[in-house]
DNA sequence: TCGCATAAAGTTATCGCTAACGCAACGCTC
DNA sequence: GAGCGTTGCGTTAGCGATAACTTTATGCGA
């Protein structure tokens, strides 16, 4: 694309590349440059008003000139802390955690405080290749969702000694700080509703994996509460995959086929009931007539499919808002602290069956 | 919660770190405990053939014993380069570019690379205050998504002499290597989509905020098109904020009140289409008989809602793999390249008013 | 006018690691 | 058995910033 050939002159940056090797500013050739010490450039950043305003205005001025970016490793390494905020989240389809992570990030962006992300996809594996990753960076804090985690992650996490915040689950011993709500509570609620109006027959579909600690716990809700209304045991039809409308088609189609009397479906998430109403109309099964329909996670297009799907709503940006005040809190010395934060059971027409009232939790 | 009269010993990590103040293990003290020099534990970690496998079982053990994680700010100040990747994108909601950030994180993975991550919302002012962060951290390189940016972005990027690959959209100048496709062609083939199927009075209708370029490209398409084939001109009906259901319904009600003959509506994203579609049927209108509805995004629900969406598909998986190729191809040295991604019009039932061929293209 | 607090800059010593070089000990060739 | 490449490890010198001192002006009261 460039060649050296080319020898036209006012090329870009990268032709620039060809003739001399591109030299990096750092603090000292800004000093240079302004006839200071390098230390003099670093207080004009760090603690401008001991600088006289003639030569910080000067300094700025070199700096602007010569596109100086600070080197934050030999600053992270000679100062006391970073500036990084460690984030590990299981999944970034479907609007799972995305929204926590952008809230989370504006909010610490705030604070001056940068994301560094890591997916482990619900592999424990590289959960702990992620976090020893991470860690390695020396981050000011971590937020990673959830609470079970792999031995060696949670003696990595607590011997490392910085703040680390649990997302999304608090139904259980945590680390530091968490920020969640309990898992088995929906579960119970999704019974309760489905119960409460009229259904009796419970399945419970989706996508479950091995590591999916909190989807088995919803379910084990799901169960518990089934079980004290006296009702026939929850059926349940998953795959250890990740969970997609297609998935949840497939699912209610095996799962009807063998258990023609559903009446009610608890889906795992609300993708995956997308494809289960799709599965259902195929059987000519009417929703919520013969069979209601409930899921978890208030995904944006819940509303506006058809029927409206009845969903719990976690309110994901409290807890990437909250999450960033407690990291900024447990920096400057604040106490651990575990917050629950309220969800609430969106009734709609997907499991309006009879006229009962809601229940709702929180 | 803790606190210091309580002495109680076999606490955990936390309670220990009152006592002595917790020391994190260096190479110098995995050394000393093995009895050989740092540089050597430094060379059991890059390039462990040049040490005895006796020693470097030791070395290892030791390493396991101290929880030793390497502090990879040193490793880069001194090292040539670091393994970080930047990566900057515009949102994270909707599942917008959560798939392309998926798939290039994991991809970056396998070769030891790690995301940095940065949401700059469609500010620029934040796009600056970003990059100029993220480039702090001296990567090995940077993803960012569009080729729009303010001038001081282009300059960082530039002069920062690292890789920058621009993703998503690649019509117009580049910095270095950009793997995407046109959004113009993108708004023009849904003009020629709906024109085939017979409808004949054109409206935009979603988010429009100030910096989406891209929005723009494809509006551009859109009415270009319509110009072409002779149609009256496109109505547009937007909002500077980001796209929702509630922002599409609230938009096509205003829109079908002060052009109660508008046949077809071009949605700027799946998720405002979800909206507008709900207020069609509000108003009465039927989809896609009385009003034809094109998206662009191919959110997952888009093939579960009623009636299915027809949409643009651009394949996010593959630009994230790309990408990912990408960085490290230009990392050991590879050449800038422009690579064109494919994407489908997927036509579904929201535009099936007459049966004409749908048009594809790629 | 002296003394001393204060302001504004310079000096020096790390931070933890890697790169480059140095140097024994060993084995191999002819 | 002298010469020479290899192997395996130690030594030394930075990387680019910050923190803790030290030094040099400056001001101000007694």
């Amino acid at each position: 694309m460039t060649n050296s050939t080319d020898g036209k002159p006012g090329k870009d940056a990268w032709g620039e590349k060809e003739n001399k090797q591109r030299v990096v500013p750092t603090l000292a050739s800004i000093a240079e440059q302004v006839g200071v010490s390098a230390n003099t450039v670093s207080r004009a950043l760090r603690a401008p008003n001991t600088v006289r305003p003639e030569l910080r205005k000067r300094i700025n001025i070199a700096m602007e000139e010569l596109n100086y970016v600070p080197n934050r490793l030999a600053g992270g390494l000679s100062g006391t802390r970073t500036d990084i905020v460690g984030v590990v989240v299981t999944s970034l389809y479907y609007s799972e955690f995305a929204s926590i992570i952008d809230t989370l990030q504006s909010s610490l962006l705030e604070h001056d405080l940068q994301v560094m992300l890591a997916n482990t996809r619900y592999n424990p594996d590289q959960e702990l290749k992620l976090v020893r990753s991470i860690l390695s960076w020396r981050p000011a804090a971590m937020a990673i969702i959830g609470i079970d985690h792999p031995p060696k992650v949670l003696e990595l996490l607590k011997s490392s000694g910085i703040p680390t915040i649990e997302m999304w689950d608090t139904s259980g011993p945590v680390i530091d700080t968490a920020i969640g709500f309990d898992h088995q509570a929906v579960g119970a609620a999704q019974a309760r509703h489905l119960i409460d109006r009229g259904y009796r027959t419970l399945a419970f579909v989706g996508s479950l994996r091995e590591n999916d600690r909190r989807a088995r716990k919803r379910l084990l809700g799901l169960e518990t509460e089934a079980i004290k209304a006296g009702i026939t045991p929850v059926i349940t039809c998953t795959e250890p995959i990740g969970g997609s409308p297609d998935l949840g088609e497939k699912l209610v189609l095996d799962l009807l086929q063998t258990h023609p009397g559903i009446d009610a479906i608890a889906c795992n998430s609300d993708v995956v009931a997308f494809g289960v109403m799709r599965g259902l109309r195929k059987l000519g099964k009417r929703v919520p007539e013969d069979v209601g329909v409930i899921a978890f996670g208030d995904n944006e297009a819940a509303a506006c499919i058809t029927p409206p799907l009845t969903t719990i709503r976690p309110d994901r940006e409290r807890i990437g808002r909250l999450t960033a005040d407690a990291i900024v809190a447990r920096i400057n010395g604040g106490e651990p602290q575990t917050t629950i934060v309220d969800w609430k059971l969106v009734a709609r027409e997907s499991t309006q069956r009879d006229a009962v009232e809601p229940t709702n939790a929180g």
